[in-house]
DNA sequence: ATAAAAAATGATAGCGCTGTCATTGCCATT
DNA sequence: AATGGCAATGACAGCGCTATCATTTTTTAT
């Protein structure tokens, strides 16, 4: 309608330096007025790059993964490539299911969180031929690339730092028992069996779901079976935030009496009273790194490093 | 390869009633050997059907619309259809960029939040031609389809619960002035001034985004400039929430002193202390409905009621 | 003014699938 | 045995775009 054969439509969007301005403009033009969009799926077809990522995490109730797919979307859409985000609720089932899902997609690179794959999902994914890289963990096997930070060294620290307050009786409350969870619990006993201080009935791991009120419901029923504890340290600040608020309901003096430690640090744990001490994680960075990380092996770049370590940093609060 | 020609193949996974159950079985395990995954591109293009649908939504950072995205998903997973999600951030730019990145994928329908578009935005959705179904507000213009609560008579209701606990100097906060937060605010200001209470410097109406320490904040700041407030209505549970822990912090005696009120009926408000009344918002409903509309717009079916309003229910809580 | 190089535009084929129509083979009915 | 009907399978074209190579136009160098 323009008087432009199609080709040139084409190259005007993808390659527009090839284009003269004047025709660009033109062209331009006449798509706004129609209200034409490119079909990604032609796209993709005809130019065997879909520029489309698939990204998979576990869950996005809380902040955590919403921060770290914030950090990944920036990166990638900076480089005109598409996101799709799917949620596979800690099971390495919907898992394969969503790798499948979004392979149909033919996606030219994939994110995933932590190691914790079928067998039959790392064979589809090695057949798909696809770059893969791992978020949150650290590499445990040959040849993988992985962004992320020890959660053991996070939850040693944790430990350490409660034990550096002099408590004697520190407790592991966990829920949700996740590869991450498991490795915070390692951790933890590494410190504490160091410590000389280990008493199994002063862990409690529980399958649910992780929640504010399973906190307050973890806390009661650990200091039952452990009523001298005089720390928890929880795998994460949700369970640590039910607890501070049960502590407050029947009075617990908190840091005095018991001190309480969380894990990720979220936006409201610097708040609640007392405040809670937890630990940093680098989600956004995580994200950032590990798209930056997929990006370069898409591209063929070559990547100095297979396994990025990001760290993390203890919060110390009041509430210890 | 199983010597069976392509059109088989596709039809032995779109059409599979079609295929006899040998040749069925054979075809699927001869793409379970090598990994085949069907190209969805090649499959939208060939069939003018894409079997995407968009869902923008404003942002993912507190439960709110995590839980609706949920509801979504379900609906249309169960239908075959890929769920493309995209965070607008509360910005009809950023909606807008979005709604031509998703439009390139072709979707066959799509779900907005509110109804707060630009109009070159709504130019561009109309000449893509698909169903459109709007989230969480009720329809305010013609033809359009809506799924949702009334925002003003919710937040009606609160604020004749404040009444009705003999409050009488009821202040309302808000921060991140978006369609929904303006329609709350509206829905304060008819009851209280209904009531012949309404005064303008109880009012604090804030650009920033919500975040709990910014509760804390503006409950500081609107003690300020009205001292005798006796209860006040956060336009969310973040904010009151953030305004909890700071009465908590300064000593002021919840509800007793001050009155706290929130929206929304996130997990936590049910858990603080005290417990934080507030409006439970049919986030999850929200979604399952709108994609249940917005699948019959795509079949084309007729859809009984072009907008849905779910309601909402107060729950009354220790804070007032 | 002319040749050579560079820039701009076009023609063609084909990406992997599916809609449509055609063909084959089988069974039931007469 | 012949016919019609149905189920199962296949051939072919084309979805909207882009890689590649071909052609035309413009610019630069001589």
């Amino acid at each position: 309608m323009t008087g432009v054969s199609t080709i040139t439509v084409s190259r005007a969007f993808r390659h527009p330096e090839k284009v003269s301005e004047d025709l660009r403009r033109r062209i331009q033009q006449a798509a706004d007025d129609i209200g034409y969009v490119r079909n990604r799926a032609a796209s993709a077809l005809a130019s065997n790059r879909s520029m489309n990522i698939a990204v998979l995490v576990p869950s996005l109730s809380n902040s955590v993964f919403v921060e770290t797919v914030t950090g990944i979307e920036k990166v990638f859409r900076e480089h005109g490539y598409q996101m799709l985000m799917g949620v596979n609720h800690y099971s390495a089932e919907e898992e394969e299911a969503l790798v499948r899902a979004y392979l149909a997609f033919a996606p030219d690179g994939m994110l995933l969180t932590g190691f914790n794959h079928r067998d039959s999902t790392r064979r589809l994914l090695e057949q798909a031929g696809i770059p893969i890289v791992h978020m949150m963990e650290l590499s445990d096997r040959e040849g993988a690339y992985s962004v992320g930070f020890s959660q053991e060294a996070a939850a040693q620290a944790m430990t350490e730092h409660l034990l550096s307050r002099g408590r004697q009786r520190i407790a592991f409350v966990a829920s949700q028992l996740d590869p991450r969870t498991l490795a915070r619990n390692r951790g933890y006993r590494d410190a504490i069996i160091r410590a000389g201080l280990y008493e199994s009935h002063r862990e409690l791991l529980v399958p649910d779901q992780s929640s504010v009120a399973l906190g307050a419901v973890l806390l009661k029923r650990l200091l039952e079976q452990a009523p001298d504890t005089d720390a928890i340290f929880f795998c994460n600040d949700d369970l640590a935030q039910g607890a501070l608020f049960e502590c407050l309901r029947q009075g617990i003096a908190v840091p005095n009496r018991l001190a309480v430690a969380g894990f990720n640090d979220l936006a409201i744990s610097e708040c609640t009273v007392p405040s809670l001490t937890t630990i940093k994680t680098p989600r956004y960075e995580v994200g950032v790194e590990a798209a930056r990380m997929l990006l370069a092996l898409i591209e063929g770049e070559t990547v100095p490093r297979k396994v990025i370590d990001l760290g993390f940093q203890l919060r110390a609060r009041e509430s210890t």
